[in-house]
DNA sequence: ATGATTTCTGCACGATCGGTCAACATTTTT
DNA sequence: AAAAATGTTGACCGATCGTGCAGAAATCAT
């Protein structure tokens, strides 16, 4: 079944193929549901190879969720003091759900290990999330006190924009179903954008009326 | 392990009992790491009694998608032309936190089955989800064509307050985790039902302040 | 009381799982 | 060129899974 020509040669190549193949069963099956065996069938690879990098599959899978937790970090980067607050939430909002379009299987890897009560990766969790979580908190704060927006609750606003970028990856398949059974085009990804901009900053911005 | 003096006497409490351990476990490790047999000792009963009342894992599955699907349906009552549009929509988020506290596992099981693209339940996003979703589009935008809210997208309002609601159930671990290890009090649900609608509904009002 | 029906349960089956291992191939180092 | 290290693979193991099934136990109908 799988075509042994387009094997690679090294060890980043391989490792990254079984990843990204990782990804998308992890997402499609759950931790349980995904195989080795699916997983490299997916790469076309043996399952001993699968095994022979990653050792078991619970190092695969914390891999894997490491990957889309940093990717996710890395897109809050514009939530600082000094900028602006509807530019810095709309710019987040805007990667989250550019993430949510690219990496969707990344997404749905991270909300079945939370549903799961993170059996995994619980130690991500009440490190690193924990701490970035109240920074942003602390940013949010600060720029209610400097009478830049409206006094909302910063962990609210924070958890509504995870639900919400979030639930245009992982609910892909409800959204595509309530859309006559066909993908979003780029249009609709654009109306997208702005409508969650819309519903959320107007909560946030200090005049009702733009 | 089983304490057999608790046994039930009738049809409707055993499979109600049942019904409900599968709902924990479904939700808990997902359709394919849920075991019958898991089901079966969390229900206090032998496996085999858990197949002579539904047969297989999947006909009990979607008896337990089925009954977290109407639920959701009915608490949307008050999304009808002739109700306030804040006060419909207000309600519309309060019932569905309450339920994301008092069933957080049917969300769960839903919110799984959806990210796995819907293999068992797909007639029921077809027929059912779909006609209701475009009903209570009709509604949100007779409110808008009737000058009572701003022309916001009445399909992403719906999915905003989908994602937002259901999150606080999905991902309860996570939001248990971030409040320091302990579950939202009752004073906390208060705030988070405020806090959502605030955001949310903000961006619908059509006059930006109280 | 007797027979019919429903409820309950232990056992056995084929399938699939994650992971081990030994044999083999290739590449790198000396 | 020889040795060492790294990469690759199929066969195999014990465990667990969903489900079929025969028969015991309990309930109901007559």
């Amino acid at each position: 079944m799988a075509t042994k020509g387009i094997q690679s040669r090294n060890r980043q190549e391989i490792t990254a193929r079984i990843l990204t193949a990782a990804e998308r069963v992890f997402a499609e099956f759950g931790y349980a549901g995904a195989s080795i065996s699916r997983i490299a069938a997916e790469a076309g690879i043996p399952k001993s190879n699968v095994v022979y990098y990653f050792e078991t599959k619970e190092l695969l899978y914390r891999r894997v969720v490491g990957e889309i937790f940093d990717i996710w970090r890395a897109a809050a980067d514009s939530i600082t003091v000094d900028n602006d607050p509807i530019q810095a939430l709309g710019d987040y909002i805007d990667t989250k759900l550019d993430l949510a379009r690219t990496r969707p299987y990344g997404s749905k890897v991270w909300a079945n290990e939370i549903i799961q009560r993170a059996p995994i990766v619980q130690d991500y969790l009440e490190d690193e999330l924990r701490s970035w979580t109240e920074d942003r908190i602390v940013v949010i704060e600060a720029w209610i006190a400097n009478g830049k927006i409206r006094p909302i609750s910063a962990r609210h606003l924070l958890y509504a924009i995870w639900a919400t970028t979030q639930h245009y990856a992982d609910f892909t398949h409800q959204i595509t179903t309530l859309n006559e059974g066909v993908e979003l085009t780029n249009r609709q990804w654009g109306e997208t954008k702005s409508a969650v901009k819309d519903l959320l900053l107007r909560g946030v911005e200090k005049h009702g009326d733009a």
